[in-house]
DNA sequence: CTTGGCACTCCGTCGAGGCGAGTGCCAGGA
DNA sequence: TCCTGGCACTCGCCTCGACGGAGTGCCAAG
């Protein structure tokens, strides 16, 4: 009936141990698990199931007469096929909203973001601002601090406030100032950064001859520092949390606080996703950061009423975790920050 | 002829104690004291000496038969009556000088500061940014975003560039925005924030009528959100390095990183000092944060040319830490840090 | 005041032994 | 074919006692 060497019983033992081992943090042995988990079966038969999982790679045991502990496989079957949606309660979701309504803004958001995801989930929380090339501007503001110096204040329709400074070759007039504002502003409203190459490459032909020399040199200056490196933040906390599973961590939780120091390194992780829409899991060894090879990291994209995706959120935490809730979690902060950064 | 009960030689006693457990993180006992630190004194006339020291409270031993180690008292006499400053090495300087000078804007300084600070400390490293409200405004520019919305954009003299939306209670042109600027910028330019009440008090009675509602509103705003609520930020670093000294800590590190994660916290920290310019040391029990009673924190202010105090830095580390080296360290990126924002 | 001697304390380690949890395998039964 | 009870076996963990060593405190002599 199966095909596989996996039939639904073994499927069921493997659910069993991950989510025992998952709250007792101890090895599993075959009698607690017929007794406690409705099996029906006895521990001799469950002994056998097991001995197939470990055969498959699922489960593994610490030493031989300890108790069994899932593997990576374990845990990524255990994502991938059996466990179960665990739906928040709706005092929570109640909480979760009202907490991040509070916020006054953009700053505030990722703060209380990063809090409120460290908090539920009990591990380190991860949130990317939105992404400064992917949202949408909603201004562009040139202002004239000196006869040869202008600054550039770019605000997106997530609540980013980016500024930059810039220093010209020659001096320009606040008449000169006012038309760059005319011209750039229409071209880059509703637009998003990336694509803003585009809107603006005609810009020198379609501008008056007199303004074309300073124009072209803001513009050079606007694409490459805007555009091609637009500056992405990230926000970290509840790195406490780690210290409470200090046992979970072969060595010791050095590597991973280090590379949780690194922007770089955050990014990628966040940034690492084929679909945003979905929530990812990475498993141990799964991680492509060496440092986080004995972590699991749960991440998601969130965005502008679920279209666009502007940044990404997730937690950090040992590959023994909660991943139905952790999901649940990172799933649902992401939404309500979508939703809130569309309605500012 | 001392009148105190701690003569030369037990104070180098205490000094070599100091200095063997800073290094070898071992209780040290009388034999090797005597052996290793020229002291030209038999072990049974130390054993004596630190009898005496531990009498008065500067070293204690964990157990009867093991050596001695020092005390937060003993530290704090250490800090300052024993160590000797520790100059940095030329090359060490010029290292310094050279990465922080590749910082391209105030954020870069801030962070290459933590990350110099951590490394050459190999502690963790807090660095708040230049406190906005005792920087002196360099150029204050109003934003006309939308016929009820303003945006306020504040530079300062140590490179921050501050902005604040705020909504008004009625419609204004673009010439009253003209006007604002030409009231506001004179009177702000060049003053510390600190000082703008005073500078901003007799705006209303000296501008034209018809601008006083919308200027009254625009005051009260930029009185209330940059002038009494500042955002005071802090950046930190090389939290990784707290693992090392693992042993250190009696029971664990989750209070140091949770306390660590309080901004609130840090600020208090950096904050809590009479004289800013002179590096102050806090020992163990000594720091009023209720997570940071087992470590060490060394802060300094860092300021403009040396006479004004924009911000404070430091270093969080164990009691077991190399006070001479550390506070080197922390006073010399401190005086890099306030060179460096005086020239840009 | 210093010094050498000496008894004492107490930690850390090491090995032996017992306990218990858990396994793997096998033979019998549905 | 699959499940089940039984049973021998393995191996980690805990305890206990012995031992060695580091370091102290005290004392009497210089």
């Amino acid at each position: 009936m199966t095909g596989s060497v996996l039939d639904d019983r073994k499927l069921e033992v493997l659910r069993a141990i991950v989510e025992d081992f998952v709250s007792t943090n101890e090895p599993v042995g075959s009698k607690v698990l017929a007794e406690r988990h409705g099996l029906g079966v006895s521990p001799a038969t469950v002994r056998n199931d097991m001995a197939t999982l470990e055969d498959e790679g699922y489960i593994t045991h610490p030493h031989t007469s300890a108790g069994r502990i899932p593997t990576d496989k374990g845990y990524r079957l255990f994502v991938d096929r059996l466990s179960t949606v665990k739906p928040l309660s709706s005092p929570e979701r109640r909480a979760i909203q009202s907490f991040l309504e509070g916020a006054v803004d953009l700053d505030d958001v990722v703060h209380r973001s990063v809090r409120l995801l460290s908090q539920l989930t009990q591990q380190v929380a991860v949130v990317q601002y939105p992404s400064l090339s992917r949202s949408e501007v909603r201004h562009l503001e040139i202002v004239h601090l000196a006869p040869t110096r202008l600054m550039l204040v770019l605000i997106t329709d997530t609540g980013r406030v980016e500024q930059r400074v810039l220093e010209l070759p020659a001096v320009v007039s606040d008449d000169d100032v006012s038309q760059l504002r005319a011209v750039f502003g229409p071209r880059l409203h509703g637009r998003r950064l990336v694509d803003a190459p585009g809107a603006l490459q005609d810009l020198p032909d379609a501008a008056p001859a007199s303004l074309r020399p300073v124009l072209t040199s803001v513009l050079s200056v606007v694409l490459s520092t805007l555009v091609e490196r637009p500056e992405e933040r990230i926000a970290i906390g509840g790195t406490a949390h780690l210290t409470r599973h200090a046992l979970d961590f072969p060595q010791t939780l050095r590597p991973v606080l280090e590379a949780l120091e690194e922007q770089v390194v955050l990014l990628k992780l966040i940034g690492e996703v084929n679909d945003p829409t979905t929530v990812h899991v990475k498993i141990g060894e799964e991680n492509s950061v060496e440092g986080l090879r004995s972590t699991s990291v749960v991440t998601v994209g969130y965005g502008i009423s679920g279209v666009s995706t502007v940044g990404g959120l997730g937690v950090v935490g040992p590959t023994r975790m909660d991943y139905a809730g952790n999901i649940s979690s990172v799933r649902a902060v992401a939404r309500y920050v979508g939703d809130l950064l569309a309605g500012a």
